[in-house]
RNA sequence: UCGGGGAUCGUCUAAUGGUAGGACUGCGGAUUCUGGUUCCGCCUAUCAAGGUUCGAAUCCUUGUCCCCGAACCA
């Protein structure tokens, strides 16, 4: 390709789509090869567990491949082929985790079990062709004759059964004949394979269990790879686009397709999943948490599964973001979970107006102002986008500040408030801190402060310098809230990677609740889902546990805090 | 030990024989009525050893380390 022609090259169409990758560079070379070529993925979810920030790395990746040709198409496709673990509960909400990120399959959704009568059949043909037979060993004789690494397989008795006994075992099982155990159905490959996958995988498996769509109509079951690519060819997906610890399964995915003889047929591609620091994303794990009430259940904040980011307040398009950012490759990392937590606050800064919330407030009276002093301020709801407007805040003479905002015995570089010390209240004039009173206890609990007139709205006219500024809430006009600070799940950066159990690990302090939280009148009828910024805090969102004159606010993110930085320091 | 994959800044990822680039993090600085945002700057990488070549992250050889695989899970 020459340079010249990169206008009209579809691979310089990738810029909005981030970084490009090894399985795009395939799909945009095809489209170069035939523009025509037909185009379909898919996202093959099973339905035993909620959808986590892994596989939304997957559904960006299906969707966005399937977007590089007009005529692509993504489908969704349940992998329900596993009856034991699997629930309709689990089917709608993957739906709706799936819209919620943005995205809309083509066509009606799809299940493996829609198969089920088409894959029977195939495996007919399959016994029919003697490449199938009835095994009837028990679970250890099978384990045993699979041999291991270092050690061929043992061929089954039960192999060279002719193809009409393979016929009847096989129908009557289907029929309901025979106890769970009793016999399976394997492909007949090659035992002495170093390839332990092809050493006569299992394709089905009787299990007498209600299958959450196809009821008690089939007894048996097909495995996963007898399943998967033979659902993949049904579709015609073009490109089957699978994690990494698949990659032992593509000689077995490509063995059922050749040896059906199915066309067109679908490929195999592979890549590495998403891992995240400070996470485990594994859905048994993540069902122990709910299991164990580690947490509230999938939809706890401190989850990372789509449900819980979502009560968490991170929005769809940050996730979309990392998504594309963190690149699509065959090398099995860890991403940073700061990288995250830079699209979540990138996002969150342009879209959310900045409110006045005191999270643990400390009571500030100014001295000299009258009792029903009533100051009315102007102040933006976003610093540099005027489309946001405004809204009035009035100081009173009672108020609440931030008790981190004031400290008797300041270290260097503090320029809160601080005896005799000058502070800015944010949108409204400067006081100076008078008089500290406290309790016999000897903790601070009031704070008197003198009101400075002249710099409401200005800078001092003597041009003395104050650099604090500080948020506040009027005590007469704040209103109650519960504020619930989410931090990090785990205290290790790889929670897996600790010796015992994973559990062990967890953060005691990743929910921190706190009442009596006083936040600015505007905030009276926030609905939930509402997403702000709490100024010099942190964005927060409005929780469905959210009563009338009683909001409870999650936490999504604290603002990067470089004055706790030179704190730490020290 | 057998089979399949993978090794590039601290992290993720580009560069497919021709200047090792970007993002995040970290560290400085400027601006700022959010210690936020924004802007500017800096630090840091080709797993190792040989070989081929004018030239190697890229090709070859050997080695090292890491991941996956012996479920009637997906």
């Amino acid at each position: 390709m020459s340079v010249s022609d990169k206008s009209t090259d579809p691979a310089s169409e990738r810029t909005d789509e981030g970084p490009p990758n090894f399985i795009r560079d395939m799909v945009l070379e095809l489209l170069q090869r035939d523009p025509d070529a037909r185009l379909c993925t898919r996202f093959p979810p099973e339905p035993n567990g909620y959808l986590h920030i892994g596989h939304a790395k997957s559904i960006v990746l299906n969707f966005g491949l399937a977007r590089l040709a007009p005529q692509g198409t993504c489908n969704l496709r349940f992998d329900d082929t596993n009856p034991a673990t699997e629930e309709t509960e689990y089917v709608e909400a993957i739906q709706a985790d799936i819209r919620w990120l943005g995205f809309q399959w083509d066509g009606p959704v799809h299940y493996a079990s829609d198969y089920f009568e088409q894959l029977y059949r195939w495996a007919l043909d399959l016994i029919r062709a003697g490449k199938a037979y009835v095994d009837s060993q028990s679970v250890e004789e099978l384990r045993e004759g699979r041999g291991s690494f270092h050690q061929e397989g043992r061929v089954s008795p039960y192999r060279e059964r002719s193809i009409e006994e393979n016929l009847d075992l096989f129908q009557r099982m289907r029929a309901g004949e025979f106890d769970e155990g009793a016999h399976v159905l394997r492909a007949k490959i090659d035992m002495a394979s170093k390839d332990v996958k092809l050493r006569d995988p299992l394709m089905y498996r009787i299990r007498k269990v209600a299958h959450h769509r196809t009821g008690s109509e089939w007894p048996i079951y097909p495995m996963y790879d007898w399943a998967h690519g033979q659902s993949d060819a049904i579709e015609e997906i073009t490109h089957s686009i699978c994690t990494l610890e698949f990659q032992n399964h593509r000689p077995l995915y490509d063995w059922f397709l050749d040896t059906l003889g199915i066309s067109p047929r679908p490929y195999q591609t592979e890549f590495g999943k998403l891992n995240l620091t400070y996470t485990v994303l594994s859905k048994r794990r993540l069902l122990r948490l709910v299991n164990e009430g580690r947490v509230s259940g999938w939809d706890d904040p401190r989850m990372p599964t789509l449900a819980g980011m979502r009560r968490r307040g991170i929005t769809p398009s940050a996730l979309r973001a990392f998504c594309e950012r963190v690149g699509v490759s065959k090398h099995d990392g860890a991403v940073d979970i700061s990288l995250l937590e830079y699209y979540i606050r990138e996002d969150l800064d342009a879209t959310t107006r900045r409110v006045l919330a005191v999270l643990r407030p400390l009571k500030v009276v100014l001295v000299n102002l009258p009792e029903d002093a009533a100051i009315e301020v102007s102040a933006p709801y976003h610093p540099s986008d005027e489309a946001f407007g405004a809204r009035t805040l009035t100081v009173t003479r009672e108020l609440y500040i931030e008790r981190d905002d004031f400290m008797e015995d300041p270290p260097k570089k503090y320029f809160r408030l601080a005896p005799g010390r000058e502070v800015r209240l944010r949108y409204a004039a400067i006081i100076r801190c008078v008089e500290v009173i406290k309790d016999e206890a000897g903790e601070v609990v009031e704070l008197r402060c003198t009101w400075d007139p002249e710099t409401l709205g200005a800078h001092p006219p003597d041009g003395r310098k104050v650099k604090g500024t500080i948020h506040w809430v009027s005590a007469s006009q704040g209103l109650d809230a519960e504020v619930r600070l989410y931090d990090r799940l785990y205290t290790v950066e790889d929670p897996m990677g600790h010796d015992g159990d994973f559990t062990e690990v967890l953060n005691p302090d990743s929910l921190v609740t706190l009442r009596g939280c006083k936040v600015e009148p505007s905030l009276g009828d926030a609905p939930v889902g509402d997403r702000v910024q709490f100024e010099r805090a942190g964005y927060f969102c409005v929780d469905p546990d959210s009563r009338p004159g009683a909001a409870v606010f999650n936490r999504t993110i604290a603002l990067k805090d470089s004055w706790a930085k030179i704190a730490a320091k020290k």
